[in-house]
DNA sequence: GCAAGGTC
């Protein structure tokens, strides 16, 4: 018999799955300490040089360290906050992980390996680096190698283990300098913040700390801009011209190839142009074959912006929904950035399982036999997990509603993505009429595929169009100037919101809801349903406090809330969408965001700019251009700038604090 | 009483 070796997986369903595949069934080992924390022990034969070992398949749950200000800057008053910028850290372990670090440390003793089977992404790579850590306490010489997996597929998991790779220590690094510039930074302005401003604030309104982070105030700022851009516009006339012809009892409405113009005079003119020429010429008859594709497959930042669209929950709802289903096997892995499936996964045999069920069971019959088509692949892979998809079936009576709704639309989603795109015929009439071109288009569906078990997705056939010829002439049966307005954007909502922040890299998958929770928490913004508040209802000419949320701790309170007991569901003026949720910022998020514009735009804290730099420096470290301390020192410097400038100018700050929480001009 | 990132 060869050599004990310690593997470690990122979480325990990890630990179990890859214990499965290369043990076979393995009994789980209880921890002490910990209920849910389990070893497997097994033997399994590795390539050359390792050979036979004797296995110990545990796992860690996330990271294991925390980083944290020396206990001397910990209190509030300990130092000025500036202090915080290079204050000395330190590294300790607490809570559960420390049975989790005793559980590695016993049996590092043991072993002579060390195979780290964490998340192949940055994070992972520092979680690691973390258990290296750990064991090399106990044990100095311990080897380490790390496994290189994107899946928990048995074949994938086997090719993993015959290839051990060293850990990515520039990765490591990245992650490092992330947590040192998050906690000196978050720490440092949000004591600065809360010090200066609170006490102004404080006896108006409740509000807690007043928190600074460089996740939080981005998307704060994207809300904020939003308000502004609403309460700021002005609508604008504009005209058109529209024609329609009545043929074989049908009426076709040609759109003007112009849309509109914002000048009345040019549109009378070309529109008198038409009346002289009188008749209208086809220019194009086209039919043609159009297909509407199938979604691709399902990522975190998609689940999340469909659960705010379809299943009536706010986004951090669809995900401790989507971590349950995930818990109890429904579902795989729920955080993932993937669009695309491994070419080697057995998908049909997740088909399969769906078989049995009462409402998509056919359907998913149907690809089985025959119409299954390959997933289309997108443009993201974290090498880490797989798309979101079903695991194992259940019946609905095992889920409550909220699952009941996020495992049928998982499912939905995994079927619509192995089936065909939607096949169908459109017309397109192209006419010139006194020079200017209009059009007609007519949509037939031929096929629904995929739209069957994808509700989610509409697309419907229009009226058809009557045959026309290219050549022929006529007379329209109307044609007129019609004037319409320019209409304000909505309030954001929160799949905007969550778009801007995938769009700018501000969060994580896993993290972007709570980001939006956070902001709310801090009474920087509120939410209300849409159309229930003064502004997209009346036009958004109202006055200044009519939208503005007066938040206090908790988000809470305000007006604009529930006004006129219609309940969630609210009819928007947009019409089409009822309780569609609407991010309204607070008097104290315009006021935080406001004052910081003042101080400095391109280094605002209310931007991304700051942020997206770090992100580029942090992949800097991990492409080998740059150190990791390179890099914390001179982002630091960025933000010691920023901080010293925001010092200097407190004074704008608590003007904007007078101006929008307390209502005072100047 | 602070951040953001893992995960239970």
């Amino acid at each position: 018999m060869g050599a004990r070796i310690l593997c470690v997986a990122e979480k325990p369903s990890i630990a179990k799955a890859v214990a499965n595949h290369l043990g076979g069934s393995v009994p789980a080992r209880n921890v002490p300490g910990l209920a849910w924390l389990k070893n497997y022990e097994f033997e399994y034969s590795f390539d050359p040089p390792w050979g036979r070992c004797n296995v110990v398949m545990t796992s860690v749950a996330g990271h294991l360290i925390k980083t944290e200000f020396d206990s001397r800057y910990r209190s509030w008053n300990s130092c000025n906050p500036a202090e915080l910028f290079d204050a000395g850290l330190t590294k300790f372990v607490e809570g559960d992980n420390k049975a989790i670090a005793k559980n590695i440390e016993t049996q590092a003793r043991y072993c002579s390996k060390l195979f780290i089977w964490t998340d192949c992404d940055r994070e992972g790579e520092y979680i690691g680096a973390e258990i290296r850590d750990v064991a090399r306490k106990i044990k100095p010489g311990i080897e380490v190698m790390r496994a290189k997996f994107s899946n928990i597929e048995r074949a994938h998991i086997i090719q993993a283990a015959r290839r051990p790779i060293p850990l990515d220590e520039k990765q490591a690094n990245a992650v490092a300098a992330r947590i040192e510039l998050d906690l000196r930074t978050g720490s440092s302005f949000t004591r600065l913040q809360t010090q200066s401003l609170k006490p102004i604030i404080d006896h108006v309104q409740d509000v807690g700390i007043i928190s600074y982070g460089s996740c939080q105030f981005p998307t704060l700022g994207f809300v904020v801009d939003r308000y502004f851009r609403v309460k700021n516009f002005k609508p604008e006339t504009f005209w058109s011209i529209k024609v329609m012809h009545k043929k074989d009892g049908v009426n076709v409405n040609f759109h003007w190839q112009r849309v509109h113009l914002f000048d009345r005079m040019v549109v009378v003119v070309l529109y008198e142009r038409c009346l002289q020429t009188k008749t209208a010429k086809v220019t194009k008859m086209q039919r043609k074959p159009t297909s509407k594709w199938k979604p691709l497959p399902l990522t975190t930042v998609e689940l999340q912006k469909m659960g705010s669209r379809f299943l009536r929950m706010d986004s951090q709802r669809v995900m401790k929904v989507a971590e349950e289903l995930y818990q109890k096997g429904w579902i795989s892995y729920p955080r993932t950035e993937t669009d695309q499936f491994d070419r080697g996964m057995d998908l049909k045999a997740i088909i399969q399982r769906q078989t049995q069920d009462g409402t998509w069971g056919p359907f998913a019959q149907g690809l089985l036999s025959g119409s299954f088509n390959q997933p289309r692949s997108g443009r993201n892979n974290d090498q880490a997990h797989p798309p979101i998809h079903p695991v194992n079936y259940v019946t609905r009576d095992r889920l409550n509603d909220d699952e009941k709704r996020v495992y049928e639309f998982v499912v939905r989603r995994f079927l619509a993505c192995c089936s065909e795109d939607a096949k169908g015929e459109s017309t397109t009439v192209e006419v010139d009429y006194g020079g200017e071109d209009f059009h007609a288009t007519g949509l037939i569906v031929l096929q629904r595929n995929y739209l069957d078990v994808y509700p989610y997705d509409k697309w419907e056939s229009s009226q058809q169009l009557p045959p026309f010829t290219v050549g022929e002439t006529f007379l329209p049966t109307e044609a007129k100037v019609t004037e319409g307005k320019t209409t304000p954007p909505g309030y954001l909502t929160e799949p905007e919101l969550i778009a801007l922040m995938d769009a700018n890299g501000i969060g994580t998958d896993a993290t972007m809801a709570e980001h939006i929770a956070k902001i709310k928490e801090r009474a920087y913004v509120m939410t209300r349903p849409r159309g229930s508040g003064g502004a997209t209802m009346d036009g958004v000419t109202d006055g200044d406090d009519e939208a503005l949320g007066r938040g206090t701790r908790g988000g809470r309170g305000g007006r604009g809330r529930g006004r006129g007991g219609r309940g969630g569901a609210t009819l928007g003026v947009r019409g089409r969408t009822t309780g569609v949720e609407e991010l309204i910022p607070t008097t104290l998020g315009v006021a935080l965001m406001e004052g910081y514009n003042t101080i400095g735009f391109e280094t605002s804290l209310s931007k991304p700019f700051l942020r997206k730099e770090m992100e580029l420096k942090l992949k800097a470290i991990c492409a080998g251009t740059a150190t990791k301390n390179d890099v914390v020192q001179e982002s630091l410097e960025q933000y010691r700038a920023v901080f010293a400038r925001t010092n200097q100018q407190m004074g704008m700050l608590k003007a904007a604090v007078r101006r929008y929480v307390l209502g005072e001009n100047g």
